[in-house]
DNA sequence: ACTGACTCGTAC
DNA sequence: GACGTACGAGTCAGTT
């Protein structure tokens, strides 16, 4: 909560000219997907964001016009008479803007007959008789004549939305030649253009300060108008009425009556989800989350909500008994931000809001229960203790009801399935919310769980869950809280190398080119290849055409620049990705803590993120020596396990292909043995090339791979490939035959489910058509395979850590998809070994054996076989 | 300055 | 159009 200091300025803003501004500073291209124009809202939200944040206002307030005249009609015949029509597409935009600030709860305050000028000059009169500071936010000019020291100042809008001068009595001097008081004298002397208010022929803004610098006011000016030149003379005296007049209608009116006074202004009392809505009514996705962060910030003052339920006892004040007797619960339901943590019981018969410290202070290992916990059971790894199984996971849940949302936050999750729009953005481990909101969440969290409870068991989604997603939890938690050991040096003096090979290509493809330009935009790469160099363009893309490396390869002979930039594309790779970047995310204790992700792919493999550690390269031999710099903790060994083919055999397991199986059967090299059934030659007969294709077919049917792909892949033509792929099945009819049946039941039944009970949709299966349709063949047809490969490898997962976590003190630090590695001190090699294999090889019973490849080694490079 | 689309490349 | 699942770097255009 923002403090509130004596100095905060009562901040009022002149609603009109900064629609005005805002409308023609920005473009009517921006507008809502349905066409309505939004530009000066956009603009003016803009600018109160920016004045909220640079001033920290007491109070806030906007000045409105009101439609119908005003008292000075009838003073001037032509008063702003002579100003362009609204145009049409501002109109609608002043009532948007006045919603935007009743939503935020800022006064909106229009005088029928005054200007909105005259309020803003009544509230700063009267702030200013309170010795009140105020700053009055304004396009127009007429408010300068307000300005007085110490109290009133004017934010002046130059141009734009964020071009503003603040000038107080000595700036007003400075701009005008004239101080504020006199202000309206000037102007009634030059005229004001704006309010088409003509001033007197001959005097312009110099002559008219001069004057008012010599001569004090009109009487002073009119009575020594023979000290001045004949000409001005004679302009005087006739328009010395048109003077007299402007005067009056310039100055402003200081006692407009209000039915609020300046000192009863305050902040405050909006409600965060209309403001949120309106916001996303509108698509300003961007302001919104600015405004969110305003509110939450405290900046504009406490919610409707905080003020209704203040009378609750505040968290804090909670005894240590009290908080002891709900942190006694058997199972502990959580909702949390970043500094503290709703608790309650799983009945959320009692519940309290604390501090983590006071969380872990409390915490007696109890199993917990919430949306998205592995966070929290990370924070307990870290503190070293160990956690039961997580009881129920919303997010997880979620996930597995349906894995192809893509959002699975509390507020998604409940929105859709309780129907309650929430807090869009919920609280994190990373962000702020209040008391209320995290006692409102956590008592939410409590009913979401068993609605989802209830959808699990619907979906017999209740093995997957229970059995293997909500043990796995505490396992990657500890996973990443453990982290794995990483030699920074070695890593810093593999980048440099990187860098400075991708320095000088980059520096040898400009030079061959014969000119600068950015190797790395593939805009300008198509430019000199295909353009300057007049190369064979391939493949086309969306902006031209392709310079991926497969496209690059094909033209490497043309020019010698192509294997330059191949090179620089290897070497860049590694350096950006993979050089400096990954050093970036040691943490203070020498190792990498990468999250990894259970609620992302929808096949039900996990991801790794910050960093991904999924993808460290590994098939060339060059980007492999990063391996070596990914140690076990000092002294101990890391054992690098993995599934061999796991894929392949799932798939014989899942089609029953009798000749499939039978290449599993005997503890043989498989892809040799599937190549003798292809090309009906005896095993030993088999060609290097005939093992390759058949290698290359195997782990394409996983993902629907047809002939063309093969040909690509392979480097044949595609009749060759095709011809390769019709052996294949007539060797494996039963294959053809299963991935038909799957790819058909799914479309029937419009979700895939694996042997464990993985579901994912596949609505496109029957509604899409042609490339989009046979792209969700292929995915429906990987669902199956990729996903019961990543339950058994999740099982295996689960079982090894708590076989390892019995008696041992070796630890997971890693895994990716069908690897885990495994650090453990020298004593325990031989105990690990037998663990690890025996957990991964009994993770799953299939129709053929779970083959497993283990090595040990000082990194994970020489560890891996 | 930030955001999202696009392209590319790495892993399994 | 053509091989499934990810994460992330860099460029660029659009928005603020």
């Amino acid at each position: 909560m923002a403090e509130t200091r004596d100095d905060a300025p009562l901040v009022l803003l002149d609603g009109m000219s900064l629609a005005f501004r805002a409308f023609f500073a920005l473009s009517t291209e921006l507008a809502t997907s349905d066409g309505v124009v939004t530009n000066a809202l956009h603009g003016f939200a803009a600018m109160l964001h920016s004045l909220i944040r640079s001033q920290r206002p007491r109070a806030l307030a906007v000045a409105f016009d009101l439609p119908g005249g005003t008292f000075r009609d009838a003073m001037s015949e032509d008063y702003k008479g002579g100003r362009a029509q609204t145009p049409a597409e501002l109109e609608p935009q002043f009532d948007f803007i006045r919603s935007l600030c009743e939503v935020l709860s800022i006064p909106v305050i229009g005088v029928a007959g005054y200007e909105a000028d005259d309020v803003l000059a009544t509230l700063a009169t009267q702030a200013r008789d309170d010795q009140q500071p105020v700053i009055i936010v304004t396009g127009d000019r007429d408010t300068f004549q307000l300005v007085e020291d110490p109290y009133v100042r004017v934010l002046y809008n130059r141009r734009g939305v964020s071009d503003y001068s603040l000038y107080d009595e000595a700036g007003i001097v400075e701009r005008c030649g004239v101080e504020p008081a006199r202000y309206p004298l000037l102007a009634a002397l030059r005229g004001d253009p704006s309010d088409n208010l003509p001033g007197v022929p001959g005097i312009g803004e110099k002559t008219a300060a001069r004057l008012l610098s010599q001569y004090r006011d009109f009487d002073v000016l009119f009575e020594h108008l023979d000290e001045l030149t004949p000409k001005l003379r004679e302009n005087l005296t006739a328009f010395e009425d048109r003077a007299r007049n402007n005067e009056r209608v310039m100055l402003l009116v200081r006692d407009v009556p209000l039915s609020v006074r300046a000192e009863d202004l305050t902040l405050g009392g909006w409600d965060r989800q209309a403001a949120l809505t309106f916001f996303e009514r509108f698509e300003m996705n961007s302001m919104r989350g600015r405004f969110d962060q305003l509110m939450t910030e405290g900046l504009l003052g406490v919610s409707s909500d905080d003020g209704r339920t203040r009378e609750a006892p505040p968290a804090m004040t909670l005894t240590e008994a009290e908080v002891a007797t709900v942190m006694g619960a058997a199972v502990l339901t959580v909702a949390f931000d970043a500094e503290r943590v709703a608790v309650a019981d799983r009945a959320n018969a009692r519940w309290s809001v604390v501090t983590w410290d006071a969380f872990w202070q409390h915490y007696r290992a109890q199993p917990i229960a919430g949306h998205d916990v592995k966070g929290v059971l990370r924070r307990a790894a870290e503190r070293g203790i160990r956690t039961p199984d997580a009881v129920d996971d919303g997010a997880i849940m979620a996930f597995l009801i349906d894995a192809t949302s893509g959002r699975y936050g509390l507020d998604d999750v409940a929105s859709r399935f309780l129907g309650v729009s929430g807090r869009p953005s919920a609280p994190t481990l990373f962000t702020s919310a209040s008391d209320e909101q995290l006692r409102h969440d956590v008592e939410l969290v409590g009913r979401l769980l068993d609605v989802l409870r209830a959808e699990i068991t619907r979906w017999e989604l209740g093995y997957v869950y229970e059995a293997i997603e909500l043990p796995l939890i505490a396992v990657l938690a500890r996973m990443e809280a453990r982290g794995i050991q990483v030699d920074v040096e070695l890593l810093g003096s593999i980048a440099r190398e990187f860098a400075e090979e991708a320095a000088r290509l980059d520096r040898a493809i400009q030079e061959v080119a014969g000119h600068p330009f950015k190797v790395n935009s593939q805009q300008q790469l198509q430019t000199v290849l295909f353009d300057e160099l007049k190369l064979t363009a391939g493949r086309k893309i969306k902006s031209g055409f392709s310079t991926d490396a497969t496209s690059l390869e094909s033209i490497v002979d043309e020019h010698r620049i192509v294997p330059l930039i191949l090179r620089y594309r290897e070497v860049e790779k590694l350096r950006s990705t993979y050089g400096a970047t990954l050093i970036d995310t040691v943490a203070a204790d020498g190792r990498i803590h990468a999250t990894f992700q259970q609620t992302v792919a929808r096949t039900g493999r996990l991801s790794s993120e910050s960093p991904n550690l999924h993808n460290i390269p590994v098939r060339s031999a060059e980007g492999r020596r990063l391996r070596y710099a990914f140690l076990p903790s000092p002294g101990w060994l890391l054992a690098v396990a993995d599934y061999n083919q796991i894929e392949l055999r799932i798939l014989a397991h899942l089609s029953q292909d009798e000749g499939l199986l039978g290449a599993f059967a005997a503890n043989v090299d498989v892809h040799r043995a599937i190549a003798s059934s292809v090309f009906g030659v005896p095993t030993e007969a088999v060609s290097h090339e005939q093992r390759e294709l058949a290698k290359a077919v195997s782990y394409g049917l996983a993902y629907g791979m047809e002939a063309f792909g093969l040909s690509q892949r392979m480097g044949v033509t595609v009749s060759a490939a095709r011809e390769v792929m019709d052996r294949y099945f007539a060797s494996f009819p039963t294959l053809r035959q299963y991935m038909d049946n799957t790819v058909h039941e799914i479309r029937e039944r419009g979700y895939s489910r694996t042997e464990l009970g993985r579901i994912r949709p596949f609505p496109d299966l029957v509604t899409a058509t042609g490339a989009q349709r046979q792209a969700a063949e292929r995915q429906a047809m990987n669902a199956g395979i990729q996903g019961l490969a990543a339950d058994v490898f999740k099982s295996a997962l689960v079982r090894l850590d708590h076989a390892l976590s019995d008696h041992l003190t070796a630890r997971i630090v890693l895994q990716v998809h069908d690897e885990v590695v495994v650090e453990a001190p020298p004593n325990e090699r031989d105990e690990v070994s037998s663990v690890i294999i025996d957990a991964l090889t009994n993770a799953a019973r299939l129709s053929v054996p779970l083959d497993i490849s283990l090595h040990w080694g000082e990194s994970w490079a020489a560890a891996k076989g």
